[in-house]
DNA sequence: TAATTGGTTAGCCATGTAGCTAACTATAGG
DNA sequence: CCTATAGTTAGCTACATGGCTAACCAATTA
């Protein structure tokens, strides 16, 4: 698990540069030598080697030379991995803005009770980002 | 777009190191103050104050100070563009592996009905990342 | 076998990042 | 008013990162 966090590092680490996203990106679309991945860079061939490296050292990318072509491709377990840690994150406060949520409603409506029995339903409370299956 | 793109470089630099992960993570369960979310911490205080700086910078947390405690919250916006640029990246190569299995899954099948007019029924694609609803 | 192509290694440089200490500001409490 | 508390600023060191050039294999191909 440990072992597993200082990867997330390598990971985020890896996708935080615009070059090294947009190969990862290339490579969602299918696998593609290293000249072929390089070509819209305007950059140094072992510039770009080097970014190469490092996907490859954070999991997100494999590759495999024969002859004299290296092929690389996305490996996504990495990327899944990374997916999985926002949607812990997001799990989390989402679960506690459901509560603060929850609480908000009950002190309103306990607010209403005591000043004025009746209309108590107020929409003071727009959550920012419930999206999808919170799971 | 290219702005929301090279602020994707600062939110994934941000969480690349383990501290400004536990920090967001914290965060996630409720607002602190610096002095509670350095706690856990044997760091000095400027070089934590790096951390939030950094965490500020690229989005994720908000922090306000009144009187002399300064108070950080998750702005949770940053995080879920991020997470948005990995369900994209997945929704991609989803579909080309959907594509590529549907290609397999016919070959097989002609393969099958060129040699052996039966038993057309093999397991041999199993795809790595199918995880909930692709969309 | 000689030349080209595709990648690799080595080494340099500028900048950025993570940590530290020391000294400072400003509020809260006595 | 004095002291302790909570952050902040300034400035330093060490190391990582991103880029480059030059030179170097190793497969193709002519």
């Amino acid at each position: 698990m440990a072992n597993q966090l200082s990867h997330l590092d390598q990971v985020f680490a890896a996708l935080a540069d615009p070059t090294r996203r947009a190969i990862v990106m290339r490579l969602c679309a299918g696998e593609a030598s290293v000249g072929e991945l390089a070509e819209p860079f305007e950059m140094a061939l072992p510039s770009f080697m080097k970014h190469i490296h490092v996907l490859e050292l954070s999991g997100l990318v494999q590759s495999e030379k024969s002859g004299r072509v290296r092929t690389c491709r996305l490996s996504p377990e990495a990327l899944v991995g990374a997916e999985d840690w926002f949607q812990h994150q997001r799990a989390i406060w989402e679960a506690r803005l459901d509560r603060f949520e929850a609480y908000v409603i009950k002190l309103k409506k306990e607010r209403a009770a005591a000043k004025r029995p009746s209309k108590a339903t107020d929409k003071t409370t727009n959550k920012p980002g419930k999206r999808k299956g919170t799971e």
